[in-house]
DNA sequence: CTGTTAGCGCATTCAC
DNA sequence: GTGAATGCGCTAACAG
């Protein structure tokens, strides 16, 4: 099977020659096809068929100077609040006549930075990062190169070109005045140590006025640490009277934790989590949580490239999406 | 911000002059170092640093007729049963300085073979489908251009090139099975409306020898279309006994919907998942499964697909990483 | 509306 | 060990 004769590509010369136009009006009849006559497209677009041919994006991007395809830059792919941004990204994009290509920073500053210079060397014309660009020579070079780059799932007042999220200091200190204000005192933190999830968890403290019961886990998160996670809680404070966690995924570990050890959610213990998975409102007691529209961020993420690659001025630089405390049964009881 | 001085990017030419040697010569001590003298080497390299230059892999790609792409095709990206495949997949691509493109059906045969001439006006070096690749023109294709194809999550005994996955008939009888060795005949079926979901029921289906109460939904399914999926399966059979799921999302709404509704599982009803999810080892009562590697197929794939492009027959055409009845406190009871 | 010319940036092939 | 010529497949820019 390794010597099967491998049929060559056919060229756009091969379209020319069976369609008996030149090269150049082959390829106007294929790309601008108003602009050549209508007798003489229909003879090209036959012998585009007759000969099989598929055109070669790489040969045209390399005069044209554009590749039509966009990086997307994950710490790793299977983190959940990623993938509505993610799909969606890939379906503007694709609608465009854009690809998309992934890249997996596994949390770790020096593989971004060695796979954006490999991004750079497969000349996409745009960059999507889950989360911010870590400063640093890669960044300052997509900036002198006039790449386009959206930031996403965060926020800052200084992006390296554009930036698509909302600050999770702030969903910190929302929840944490959410708590406060259900006079919820006794209060833990369930959480990934990455880098936004450490943000919420500073705005977090920072409402608060002091430290609280906090178990720390590796990101990314999972049922299983959220287990875990509920158990160091209550170790550090048996009485907690509720818990933020970093995901949903996690905040699922801790009602299943919290059910096997017989407490009662939320009369004695209130759940919240963060991301707006879909299974978190279909649980039992459906969960509260944080949510961020990923799929809006995608569209955002999509438009902002597209834009800049077509050279059109961007409106808004800086996008904050927001995000909302969806209160469900796992934080609904009356105010005490 | 849309009038920035875009830097031009600096060519092996730029580097060759600035180090004082040919072109070919700069050429060669990037990427074959060990042919050029260590002097004119190091030369070279601080030249690169000086104008700090990126090479244009797509110029490479021109002349050396590779890319160094591979196509990765999924329904849709946020399919939880296919994300270790693509996690594993794309590092290990990368570690060989492959990237991968993603693209998705949605499901739908026409974008399917759409986006496959999209890959190959790509020039991807292979393609690496979810599920089988729908016969046509475009599979033929494929074949004649001799590009490595690697079909997993299912099996055929006729792969369009190389396979790598396990037989969904055969998970769907080794669960039959599974529930009649436990004495359980009043079954039912919760299942996604996808092709391998299909698959699984028909296995199902031929080993019990007859329809069974069944809720089909539409894929991607979701926690809460198991939830909807039990009520469906109770109304055709209030006193179903085990029920089996298309994914463990699925089966984990059943399990909500069961709690909720007060049937004890597994003593009045039993429930399986299919995938092997994370979460399915910490739901209480722990979710039994069917698992499957996911990660495993992602190595095999990226292997079979380097091994192609370096030439190398490959041993095996056919992979069956097979997969397992994993057996969790929602089956587990004493047989009756 | 159509054809000609001249590269895009690099790597293969041959000389030296 | 190094260099010059040639072309990968296509398109921008100009002539006709």
């Amino acid at each position: 099977m390794s010597s099967v004769p491998r049929l060559k590509n056919k060229t756009l010369h091969d379209v020319a020659r069976s369609a008996g136009v030149s090269l150049m009006t082959a390829s106007r009849a294929i790309s601008q096809p108003e602009l050549v006559a209508k007798e003489t497209r229909e003879k090209v677009m036959l012998a585009v068929q007759v000969t099989g041919y598929i055109p070669n994006r790489l040969a045209g991007g390399l005069k044209s100077q554009r590749s039509h395809t966009v990086a997307a830059l994950v710490p790793v792919i299977s983190v959940p609040q990623f993938l509505p941004t993610i799909q969606t990204l890939t379906e503007v994009l694709e609608q465009a006549g854009y690809q998309l290509i992934v890249g997996q920073t596994g949390y770790d500053r020096a593989r971004e930075a060695a796979l954006l210079n490999t991004m750079l060397s497969r000349r996409v014309d745009g960059i999507v990062m889950a989360g911010l660009l870590q400063p640093g020579d890669a960044a300052q070079k997509l900036t002198q190169l006039g790449i386009p780059v959206v930031e996403t799932w965060d926020m800052t007042e200084r992006p390296v070109d554009t930036v698509v999220g909302f600050s999770h200091v702030k969903v910190g200190s929302a929840v944490a005045g959410y708590f406060l204000s259900k006079g919820w005192h006794r209060v833990g933190l369930a959480t990934g140590d990455d880098q936004r999830a450490t943000l919420r968890r500073e705005g977090f403290l920072s409402v608060m006025g002091r430290e609280v019961p906090t178990a720390i886990v590796k990101a990314p998160a999972s049922v299983q640490l959220g287990r875990q996670a509920l158990g160091e809680v209550l170790r550090q404070d048996p009485l907690v009277r509720a818990v933020f966690c970093s995901s949903d995924g996690m905040a699922q570990g801790v009602l299943i934790e919290a059910q096997v050890r017989g407490i009662r959610v939320p009369e004695e213990l209130a759940v919240l989590g963060f991301g707006g998975a879909e299974f978190s409102a279909h649980l039992s007691p459906s969960l509260s949580t944080v949510q961020v529209d990923g799929a809006a961020i995608g569209v955002h993420a999509a438009e902002l490239i597209l834009a800049r690659c077509q050279g059109k001025p961007v409106a808004q630089r800086i996008v904050d999406i927001g995000f909302q405390i969806v209160e469900r049964e796992s934080t609904m009881v009356s105010n005490s």
